[in-house]
DNA sequence: TGCCAGGCGACGC
DNA sequence: GCGTCGCATGGC
């Protein structure tokens, strides 16, 4: 079948492997160097050689409105990386390592709940629970027949569609206690309780306060849901692996924490301490 | 098999 | 304000 296809150059320090398989978001698949995943009710493929990058299903337009805001792609990430080495050189080598990441721009929503079902949990199974609530109640998404996973064929769903499901039927899917929190996020956030846009702009604190007036929603989720899904890039999410390079390799502080680009050097070390759980993170 | 995971709310002090 | 505990589930 013909296929749409956009070829873009792009900056030679991004990496769009490390930046969708890096734990930002949940569900792109790396299908031997083709990335496959759905964003903003689309599914595309990526491809990235030599300074260009490839999208399969996905025409110029597209790729203006949708994928180059969605990888932040116009965001100088090399004067960020030098920034914030500047402020903590004792990152170099996770800044050497995971360099090419960008911060994704992930719709508020999807930040939001995908982090609400993170907590306490691991990437494969927050990988599946997500799968099977956007099988069930997403949409179908533009570009659903290209899909090599059944579930990458729907759109992340609504908070409108996820707060009509019965709170059982979350526990059926895996959620397990964090069923009661996405019942009760949803509800809320289908009801307007919850005013995005001026989460992304609001003083930050505020803007911190509002997301975890949400039951389920402590520091870390609303952390997340900020840098993710709001485009905070000062805000610095604080998991196990993030505790245990503060315990070690940044022991007595850093004053990365608080600096404006904190979000970016968090996913550096989260990076790098993942794939080397001996190192401490540095 | 146990231990652990991109934590949180409730509770006691 | 701070430390502790229980929580559902499945990946490893």
């Amino acid at each position: 079948m013909e296929e749409i296809s956009t070829i873009v150059s792009c900056r030679s320090g991004f990496s769009a492997a490390d930046t969708l398989m890096s734990g930002q978001c949940f569900r792109w698949s790396d299908y031997d160097g083709r990335l496959c995943g759905t964003a903003f009710g689309r599914y595309v493929e990526m491809e990235q050689k030599d300074g260009r990058l490839i999208l399969y299903g996905a025409d110029e337009s597209d790729y203006r409105s949708v994928w180059r805001p969605y990888l932040d792609l116009d965001r100088d990430y090399d004067a960020i990386r030098e920034t914030v080495l500047q402020t903590e050189p004792r990152l170099s080598d996770s800044a050497a390592y995971a360099g090419g990441v960008h911060i994704l721009a992930q719709e508020p929503w999807e930040a939001l709940c995908s982090f609400v079902i993170s907590q306490n949990n691991n990437i494969p199974r927050i990988r599946g629970i997500i799968s099977r609530l956007c099988l069930h109640y997403g949409e179908k998404a533009f570009n659903a027949g290209a899909a090599r996973e059944e579930s990458a064929g729907y759109a992340f769903p609504t908070p409108e569609a996820l707060a009509g499901v019965p709170e059982e039927t979350f526990r059926q899917f895996g959620c397990g206690y964090r069923a009661a929190y996405l019942t009760e996020v949803s509800r809320r956030v289908a009801a307007g309780e919850i005013d995005f846009a001026y989460i992304k702009k609001a003083p930050i604190d505020e803007a911190r306060k509002m997301l975890r007036s949400l039951k389920g929603v402590g520091p870390k989720v609303a952390e997340c849901a900020l840098l993710y899904g709001f485009g905070r890039l000062e805000c610095f999410p604080v998991d196990v692996w993030i505790r245990r390079a503060l315990e070690t390799e940044f022991a007595g502080g850093t004053a990365l924490i608080g600096s404006p680009y904190a979000g970016v050097a968090q996913q550096y070390i989260f990076e790098y301490i993942r794939r080397h759980p001996e190192s401490g993170g540095k």
